[in-house]
RNA sequence: GCCGAAGUGGUGGAAUUGGCAGACGCGCCGGACUCAAAAUCCGGUGAUGGCGACAUCGUGCGGGUUCAAGUCCCGCCUUCGGCACCA
């Protein structure tokens, strides 16, 4: 068979039946698969996004041929940075990169022959779209889910510019190497904090990676305990939050997060040097070292002091940057003898210890430091109280006293979403002298991303320096305005797209609520782990927000979640352009056809788990699919004979329908390399047959091979359209209902087993299938390896499982 | 550093979730067909020892639980994903 041609046959045929519209009459079968939309950066299509697409619409066509109407749309995610750097280095303004790029990876996609209907492609960085992410973000700013507030950016002092994490390599500046400072800057948050219960308690009800779920869950990072207010000489007011409330006698300094906005205030002029020094440094630090458990602890003396509420303790306050201001309070309470970082702390500044928690059991009471135990020496009514009911009391206690209250915190912080970029959807907000902050009427919509923007840096958002976008009036008073000069975070766009697509070209909505709440959640969602905690939260969030405000009647977006593993190079690193290991499918499918490279794909690696790609076994899925063919003609060829079920055919039987079941159940999972194993093991057997002759029974066989040809369409879908259509079936063989597994057909009346004398393996016994295990016990005995290996010994107990094993346990 | 995974023949990967380790491929070896080769069809293939039936060892390393461990528990090593501005 002529691959490529049979390919660009049955692609045009598909395009122009329309095969794979969606029909919305069927909406009540409707299954929504979705992969996750590509990011057109580099030019091309890499073999990860075929990894991706390649099997999950095989997975779709399985889904179709067992009753379901198949939605399944493709889009691109088309804003971020890539293109904007691309445009500062190249001078190719990023829409016309951007689009340039889609449009390979539109024939890309075209040729790779899957099933995705066209009709309701989107493209992030449309007005078309746009204009809705803007309306989306207008819908959180009115129900209070949008504010603003000062935000630390990565700067570049050398390049006068903002910068992304990864343009940071060891603190320095990618392009100049200029040690990198956090700045703070106004920025736009939506508050998905206000969700973080539901968003951890929604988890238990969507079908997940369990190991997606923990990620989240530790995300999200719940943690209860108390707030204890401190108050220093001066009289200022400061919240710690902690977990372990019946510490708080021990409390020996508290630390305050460098950028904690009391510190300038209580620091006395003779600190005041140190201090400074100390938080210049800390900008120059990430957040991950920062946090990091191994690095000596750093830190300075503020020369203030407060008063531990539950004892009077005139503490020390100081600053250090292991406390983070995003986190809690953005202050802790010191207590060395129970807190190793605040124990490694204190070491290294020779601050107090005092130990006020012993263990229950009265070890280890000589150390310096205790995880748990029993309140002591403090010399108060909660002495020897257990931590667990201590934390609760004390707090408790402290509430009466107006110091304190019962806490739930969360790791998990609002969402910083404006970027001083280019290319990215304007935020819909202008800024008046009169009015202040003012949300730009809906009808307004889209605010227009400008084409002629200089995004050469120049220490502002490109935006900024833009006059005719900059300049516009104040809906309110009709007086001058400035609008936002900043975009949204690119993963505003990715966070509702799927909302859009079964709606895509709606003018007067982002979305019709009566489609969209047919056609969600969505059933099964593809995508790289790498999203675990951004992405998906995000999208999440979303869903829920938009839920309370009306428009939609699901709580969560995404029903169904499976994480494609990583085509590595064949170096074993991640593909990259640096370290020019990426691997183009064009040259494979050019050679082989999209059919034979996405089933290399399926049948070469185990879906979720990935791997360095390797193209050895490549010719081989040719040599399949052309012993596949051979036997299809052979069985053309022959006559309709037929004769009664003999011992080869019922054998055969067995294996068709076996092969059926297990195909069935493992493309369900996900687990695309054994069906296609079991596929190859059916070929054998249809050889086998075939070899026995198989004229004798010819209608049977054929039967077999049809089969065959709809077991493997989801996988080769041309090679199974023309084999369907070379066989005289009927246009299309994806109209055509996936075989049904015939149970009765998997009935044995006997089946073999496994004996083992201690465990090991000794014989194997064929006992009727009904046997009872006293049955099997007596047949297993009997055998005459199982007696040569028992002789002499004592049988102490024999394990029966039925369809397993036998285990005889001899001395 | 913290969170989440993974480690199985020469090789890609299977293993019904505690029950015959290595399915199915690749590679290699052999046979059939052929004047010959290719293609195709059939068979073999974890390691070590033995002519042999068979025996011993074997799932990153070290312990443990169990009649039984790739799978569960404890402690390590290595690799990968994420850590909030790559998406």
């Amino acid at each position: 068979m002529d691959f490529i041609n049979v390919e660009k046959k049955w692609q045009k045929k598909w395009e122009e039946s329309k095969l794979y519209s969606f029909d919305k009459s069927k909406m009540k079968d409707k299954y929504y698969v979705l992969e996750m939309f590509s990011y057109p950066s580099g030019a091309k299509l890499h073999a990860g996004h075929w990894y991706n697409y390649g099997p999950t619409d095989s997975y779709a066509r399985f889904m179709r041929m067992n009753g379901k109407e198949v939605f399944q749309p493709m889009g691109f995610d088309a804003f971020g940075l890539p293109a904007e750097n691309y445009a500062i280095k190249s001078g190719i303004h990023p829409q016309d990169s951007t689009l340039k790029n889609i449009a390979t990876m539109e024939g890309q996609l075209k040729a790779m022959g899957a099933s995705f209907d066209w009709d309701y492609e989107i493209k992030t960085c449309m007005p078309d779209y746009y204009k809705w992410t803007q309306w989306i973000f207008l819908q959180l700013y009115k129900n209070g889910l949008a504010y603003r507030k000062e935000a630390p950016v990565n700067w570049c002092p050398s390049c006068n510019t903002v910068l992304a994490n990864e343009q940071v390599v060891d603190g320095a500046c990618e392009r100049c190497h200029t040690t990198v400072l956090r700045k703070n800057l106004t920025q736009w948050f939506f508050k998905i904090t206000q969700y973080a219960e539901e968003l951890l308690q929604g988890l238990d009800t969507i079908d997940w990676p369990e190991k997606t779920k923990a990620m989240q869950r530790n995300w999200i990072g719940k943690s209860s305990g108390g707030e204890i207010e401190f108050e220093l000489e001066s009289g200022d007011k400061f919240k710690v939050f902690t977990t372990r409330a019946d510490t708080v006698f021990g409390v020996s300094y508290v630390i305050l997060a460098p950028e904690h906005p009391l510190v300038d205030k209580i620091t006395t002029d003779a600190q005041k040097a140190a201090v400074d020094a100390y938080k210049l440094e800390c900008s120059k630090a990430s957040e991950i070292e920062r946090l990091s458990t191994t690095r000596e602890k750093t830190g300075v003396f503020t020369g203030a002091y407060c008063i531990n509420p539950v004892n009077g303790d005139k503490v020390p306050v100081w600053i250090g940057d292991y406390v983070l201001y995003s986190y809690g309070t953005g202050a802790v309470m010191g207590v060395a003898a129970h807190d190793e970082r605040d124990y490694d702390f204190a070491k290294k500044f020779d601050l107090q210890i005092k130990r006020v928690v012993k263990s229950a059991d009265g070890k280890n009471d000589d150390l310096p430091f205790c995880d748990y135990g029993v309140i002591c020496n403090t010399g108060t009514q909660f002495d020897g109280i257990t931590s667990q009911e201590g934390k609760i009391a004390i707090v408790k206690w402290l509430e009466e006293k107006n110091q304190g209250q019962l806490k739930t915190n969360y790791r998990l912080r609002d969402w910083l979403i404006s970027r001083q970029r280019y290319w990215g959807a304007p935020i819909p907000i202008v800024y008046c002298d009169k009015c202040g902050e003012v949300a730009v009427p809906e009808k307004d919509l889209p605010v227009q991303l400008p084409y002629n923007v200089e995004f050469k840096p120049n220490g502002k958002s490109p935006l900024a320096s833009c006059e005719e976008f900059m300049n516009t009036t104040c809906p309110k008073c009709g007086g001058k305005a400035r609008r936002d000069p900043d975009t949204m975070d690119t993963f505003v766009c990715s966070s509702w797209y799927f909302l859009r697509y079964p709606d895509a070209h709606n003018d007067k909505m982002a979305f019709d609520p009566e489609i969209i709440n047919k056609m969600l959640p969505v059933d099964k969602y593809v995508g790289g782990a790498e999203h675990a905690c951004m992405h998906l939260l995000y999208a999440r969030f979303f869903t829920k927000a938009l839920r309370d405000m009306g428009y939609l009647k699901f709580d969560e977006p995404f029903k169904s979640l499976v994480h494609q593993g990583t085509i590595l190079g064949p170096d074993g690193f991640k593909m990259s352009k640096s370290r020019g290991n990426i691997i183009s499918p064009d040259d494979y499918v050019s050679k082989f056809g999209s059919d034979a490279f996405r089933l290399y794909l399926m049948f070469g690696f185990s879906y979720i788990e990935g791997g360095p790609w390797s193209a050895t076994g490549m010719e081989s899925i040719t040599k399949f699919l052309e012993r596949v063919e051979r036997i299809v003609d052979k069985s053309i060829s022959l006559n309709n004979s037929v004769t009664k079920m003999d011992a080869e055919e019922k054998a055969l039987n067995y294996t068709r329908n076996y092969t059926i079941k297990r195909v069935s159940e493992d493309t369900k999972a996900f687990s695309f390399n054994t069906a296609i194993a079991r596929i190859m093991e059916y070929v054998n057997d249809l050889y086998k047959y075939d070899n026995l002759p198989c004229e004798k029974n010819a209608k049977f066989f054929k039967e077999c091979i049809e089969n065959l040809v709809l077991l493997l369409a989801p996988f080769v879908p041309h090679i199974a359209e023309e084999l369907n259509e070379k066989m005289g079936g009927t246009y299309s063989v994806f109209d055509k209902a996936y075989p049904v597994c015939d149970e009765k057909a998997l009935v044995k009346d006997e089946y073999e087993l496994a004996v083992q004398v201690n465990s090991r393996m000794k014989a194997k016994i064929v006992v009727p299938s009904d046997a009872d295990n006293k049955t099997i016990e007596d047949i297993a005995l009997n055998n005459d390896l199982v007696k040569n290996a028992t002789q002499g010994l004592n049988i102490v107990k024999v394990i029966v499982i039925p369809k397993r094993l036998v285990n005889i346990v001899c001395k």
